[in-house]
DNA sequence: CTGTGGCTTGAT
DNA sequence: TCAAGCCACAGT
């Protein structure tokens, strides 16, 4: 008798099961799904059982499998069809996905007890108990739910989970929403409650695997980990915040989009999928039948004033400040009746980038030639490519002029433009270059980044202020308008106080129709340009990744590797020159765009010519 | 991918 | 003499 085993364990994609033989002693005991040691190489590991046969694969030297581990199944065959279908289609071995499902298993297992209260009685508005009704009726898999803010949200959750039976799946975007979610939950039932995430410990991490092995969780809440779970009696799948870039896996294999795989998950389980987001992202939207869509829109939802700001008129009336008229009056008459001011601007640092009045130089990194931005602590220059930092020169390198003038917005530019017009407020500043956040109370205008945005205490704010709309929209990046309207709904998602927008850019759609809600043409315009330029979802890219520590080879090899995909059925590019990267490494990136309609096997033999060290990213949120 | 063995280099 | 760093290699 033999087994087919995956270890737990990275593999290059195209290692994936291995064939061990059973020992006579073990041939009644061994079952799929079990844990058990195997000899490999010149070590001893551990691996999953998934499949016994009467014959192991031809002129190997077949070992013996040492011991089970665990005479219960670790693993279900639902997960096992998970893993198979991510491995096939993310180019990854079933290793690197069985390492992620496989909780660490600790040397004692120590027996938990559980013990459990009756529910919550639910208390939610009657359009939320319709939208929960017409959910229920509707026929497809999926479900499209658009939530204006976030008591909404709550209520909607709420009912959602108390409803409806069975095990239910909440997966979120980041660790800190998980709180958020838990909480709208009572004492008693936060006990039925899993959660899942990267920083649990391996203790925690193995005590919920067997909750929800048992079917001892009613509702898990997780991060995409979450997805991996072994879930008993699973029926509804919902994912919070479905527009977030961050349910995709960017920076390490399987690189693997939370939404792409529960739609698997669904399947698999035959549950109900459930989209939440305050604005759909555009490739979800494609998906949605007009009767599809579930629009809350209840009358608790907040209606907040929005206002445009043309910061070209500001410029003409010879207002040059980073604050409009508008703006600075707003924020005099929050000071003057004692509220709280958020201002929002997505950048780091004061300025984007450092120019020499004299020669006209612009300041960049003698490494990425890419422009330094300056950050006031310190006199500092970060460049935000490769990470390296320097002290501003005494003189340009060109010309050697003693004069800089600091262009472009960052958080510590407003902080200190603030700073000059209302020097009695307490003005605090929230962005990356914190490591810990403490906001204290007493403040009168915070200033931060998108970081900002899930830490503040919101119901304090009484004005928000968007200093610049304009950074995602040079993005070169082919969702730069899509991450504008995210980014704005995201802010209005939260807020319930007038909010200011200032831009360059007053007639892009993005900002523009946010304004008048009109959400529909929005998505309108965005697919019939992403249908004219065959992007997502009107086709299908994958980012190939080359890294090495050779300036000429990283070129060379890219090159080669670029010749080939030139012949194949996809249209293959490069978007950027050579990239330093991280510790003298030089990167390159291929973008591959492929048909819809292409054929999987075509696809095989495509990804199939790439060298096991390029990383190989499908659907890339980010093209650089 | 990743742990291993073999080889080189540099510090003790 | 040994640790550390680099490289090539192969997995049932």
């Amino acid at each position: 008798m033999f087994a087919e085993i995956i270890l737990s364990r990275r593999f290059p994609k195209h290692i994936g099961i291995f064939d061990y033989q059973i020992p006579k002693v073990y041939a009644k005991q061994i079952k799929i799904g079990q844990l058990v040691t195997i000899p490999f190489r010149k070590s001893e590991v551990e691996g999953i059982i998934i499949k016994i046969k009467e014959q192991g694969i031809a002129g190997k030297n077949i070992k013996e499998i040492i011991n089970i581990t665990n005479p219960d199944p670790i693993i279900i065959p639902n997960q096992i069809l998970l893993a198979e279908w991510m491995s096939r289609y993310y180019f990854v071995s079933l290793g690197t996905i069985i390492k992620m499902m496989l909780p660490p298993i600790p040397k004692k297992i120590h027996a938990t007890k559980y013990q459990y209260k009756s529910a919550y009685p639910p208390v939610i508005s009657s359009e939320i108990k319709d939208a929960l009704n017409l959910i229920k009726k509707q026929q497809a898999a999926s479900t499209f739910v658009q939530i204006t803010d976030h008591l909404e949200k709550e209520q909607f959750i709420f009912g959602l989970i108390n409803k409806n039976k069975g095990t239910k799946l909440i997966i979120v975007p980041e660790i800190n929403q998980i709180n958020k979610i838990i909480n709208i939950f009572p004492k008693a039932y936060q006990e039925k409650i899993a959660i899942i995430h990267s920083q649990l410990n391996k203790n925690e991490f193995y005590k919920t695997y067997k909750l929800i092995l048992e079917n001892k969780a009613e509702l898990i809440i997780g991060t995409k980990l979450g997805i991996f779970a072994p879930f008993q009696n699973l029926k509804a799948i919902i994912i919070d915040h479905e527009e977030d870039d961050n349910h995709k896996q960017s920076d390490q294999n399987p690189r693997f989009d939370a939404r792409t795989a529960c739609q698997q998950l669904s399947k698999i389980y035959k549950s109900k999928l459930i989209y939440l987001s305050h604005s759909h992202s555009v490739e979800t939207y494609a998906q949605i039948k007009n009767q599809e869509i579930v629009n809350l829109q209840s009358k608790t939802a907040i209606k907040r004033p929005v206002s445009i700001i043309n910061m070209r008129d500001e410029r003409k009336k010879r207002n040059y400040s980073v604050f409009s008229d508008k703006l600075h009056e707003e924020i005099d008459k929050a000071i003057a009746n004692k509220k709280k001011v958020f201002l929002f601007i997505n950048k780091r640092g004061s300025a984007s980038s450092v120019i020499c009045q004299d020669c006209g130089n612009i300041l960049d990194c003698n490494q990425c030639q890419q422009p330094l931005m300056y950050h006031e602590k310190g006199s500092l220059l970060y460049c935000h490519n490769c990470n390296s930092k320097s002290e501003l020169p005494p003189f340009c390198p060109k010309c050697s002029g003693p004069n800089f003038k600091f262009t472009g917005l960052g958080t510590q530019k407003i902080e200190k433009e603030a700073n000059k017009f209302w020097p009695k407020q307490k003005i605090i500043r929230i962005d990356k270059d914190e490591k810990e956040i403490n906001i204290p109370a007493n403040y009168n205008i915070i200033i931060g980044t998108s970081r900002a945005i899930h830490v503040l205490d919101w119901d304090a704010i009484s004005l928000v202020g968007i200093v610049s709309a304009d950074t995602f929209l040079y993005l070169p990046d082919f969702r730069a308008s899509e991450k504008t309207w995210h980014l704005m709904h995201n802010i209005a998602y939260y807020s319930s106080c007038p909010i200011i927008i200032q831009t360059y850019n007053s007639e892009h759609p993005a900002i523009n129709l946010f304004k008048i809600s009109d959400n529909k043409n929005f998505y309108k315009n965005e697919l019939e340009e992403r249908k004219s330029l065959k992007y997502p979802p009107f086709s299908q890219l994958i980012k190939l990744t080359y890294q090495n520590k050779d300036k000429n080879e990283c070129l060379n090899e890219t090159m080669r590797l670029l010749r080939i995909l030139k012949s194949s059925p996809c249209e293959a590019s490069i978007l950027t020159p050579l990239i330093p990267f991280q510790r003298g490494q030089w990167r390159m990136y291929i973008i591959l765009k492929c048909e819809l309609s292409l054929k999987k096997n075509l696809l095989d033999n495509i990804i199939n010519t790439v060298p096991d060290n390029w990383i190989i990213d499908r659907d890339p949120v980010n093209l650089l």
